[in-house]
DNA sequence: TTGCTCCTCACGTCACGTGAGGTGGC
DNA sequence: TTGCTCCTCACGTCACGTGAGGTGGC
């Protein structure tokens, strides 16, 4: 025994050990395994492990950090620069964005599945609704984009403007209109939008048009009637984002299938016109990041 | 190809399945091996798998349930007793309740680390209090048990019956007094409590005594001055056993270093009272289930 | 033909747990 | 001496991911 040299009365040997730090006796020699926490002393001829009872207080904060949500990993970069002012700091304080992340998805799925058995009381055990996902094709438009103090009729006037100009040059082609959300959230007041009239390749450089991108795939919600569904069919696909683990990789969109317009300089397919409130019919839809190539990040910091 | 005959327009090779599916080549491939999903039609030439658009809904009912937390094994029960009434549900049930569990303690991992960067805020990057991990030994004791309103008044009027019937014997041990909840909680009012005077083994038939027996291992946490830091210190453990994942495995006990007691009719150690209530000393006691033998229990029904 | 996609097989990940088969210590 | 505790070694778990090395199809 390095220090104190013989066997101290105060050595344990490792099930009693780990009896009193409540782990098992795999988990300490799992632990010595990779390098994390040794024994105080290990005979060398009956390869027997001992601990001493001041190493209990080390255990018990590793595995407390390890319940916590640290890896193994990390609890090494933990122990090693112990001595290092905010790199412990550091590390907490990804451990807690992390866990915020977590408590949030947590409940949401808890929410899902309680929403799901409440329908089943209702009857039916068809799961609830949740976004479709598909691709968005690019598409060359005509757009205008502003920050508007009030959404709802800045936009109406824009689309009026861009369907206006489009109709001038011949430019319109036969796809719905739509808006680009280029603010993280969805939100009524004091927004950055950019109304899209889709228009012919052709027309591009004539009306001043651009390529509006597509993206791989998006989490898509259609609602009927008034636009006041919208942040009720926003929310779900936030919540299966967050169940899920996608990420939004772009800004929200809202494309228009069926909506009301005075048509004023410009003509538009019947199909596009809804009559009233009612037939309204809107789209939701969110670009995500693939979501089977996500790396899950580390705590531990980088080498030196 | 069984249903159709030849391979059919609408058949997807797998990487263009899994784009569309938003999951990878290689999970498709883990789910056809283990008997989840299969692919619609495989090459017996090429050994190419070829997917339906149609099996696309299945697929990502898969990964929500997936996402939500069933395990794979879980899943196949889902669709083996896809036409079952109840299975379902009560699989669903049975994920909501650890759904919960989870959720709870996502937030309780949250908030110890939240407080500890608080503490570091304050200078020190001490962890914030836990409770030590240790065992209390079985004892014989004269107690009382009883189910009292206003438990504070309650078991001081115990305690001094129990201390003066011991002392009458001279069955009194040098220990400390300790309390039982019998109730699952800690609470203030109408609670199943037993007052336990340790006394000498010799005493134990003739005061009419019983041995209470100890537990392996208990979350224990003292804390100073009046009864009303208890309910704080409590909090403090339950955060504690949320965050380990250990399990309360018996009545919580407290037990008395320092405290006040007027002694007529017996008599105590000096050192076992406290001369104001800021002297008092308590410990929180709470037994635990051996944490590292817990089994996670799945979602799947049994074996009919 | 090139380049992309697909195939299988074997091994890796993470933090241990589960035995098998054998030895040391009180 | 018995019985318990300890040892090492190899393999299993879970849900895939990561290559290697090779082939099929447009």
């Amino acid at each position: 025994m390095p220090e104190g040299g013989a066997r101290s009365a105060t050595a344990l040997r490792i099930g009693t050990f780990a009896r009193r730090a409540s782990v098992s006796v795999k988990t300490l020699r799992f632990y010595e395994r990779v390098g994390l926490f040794r024994p105080a002393y290990v005979d060398s001829n009956s390869g027997y492990r001992y601990y001493r009872l001041d190493q209990l207080a080390l255990l018990r904060d590793l595995r407390l950090l390890r319940d916590l949500g640290l890896s193994v990993a990390d609890l090494k970069v933990w122990v090693e620069r112990c001595d290092e002012d905010g790199t412990r700091l550091t590390m907490l304080a990804r451990l807690r964005e992390r866990l915020r992340e977590q408590a949030a998805r947590e409940r949401d799925r808890l929410r899902f599945v309680e929403r799901w058995i409440e329908r089943a009381r209702g009857g039916t055990l068809a799961r609830p609704i949740v976004p479709a996902i598909r691709c968005i094709p690019s598409t060359p438009a005509l757009t205008i984009r502003d920050r508007v103090r009030a959404v709802a009729p800045a936009v109406y006037r824009m689309f009026e403007a861009a369907e206006r100009a489009a109709a001038r040059h011949e430019a319109r082609a036969e796809r719905r209109p739509f808006l680009l959300w280029h603010d993280a959230r969805y939100r009524d007041r004091d927004a950055d939008v950019e109304v899209c009239v889709p228009i012919h390749r052709a027309a591009l450089t004539a009306v001043g048009g651009i390529w509006v991108e597509g993206t791989r795939s998006a989490a898509c919600l259609a609602f009927e009637g008034s636009y006041a569904g919208a942040p009720a069919a926003y929310r779900i696909i936030e919540q299966w984002l967050s169940i899920s683990g996608a990420r939004a990789s772009g800004p929200l969109r809202e494309t228009y299938y069926r909506f009301g317009a005075d048509q004023k300089g410009y003509r538009l397919p019947k199909r596009f016109i809804a009559r009233s409130v009612e037939e309204y019919r809107t789209e939701l839809q969110v670009p995500i990041a693939g979501r089977f190539i996500e790396p899950t990040p580390g705590i531990a910091l980088p080498h030196r």
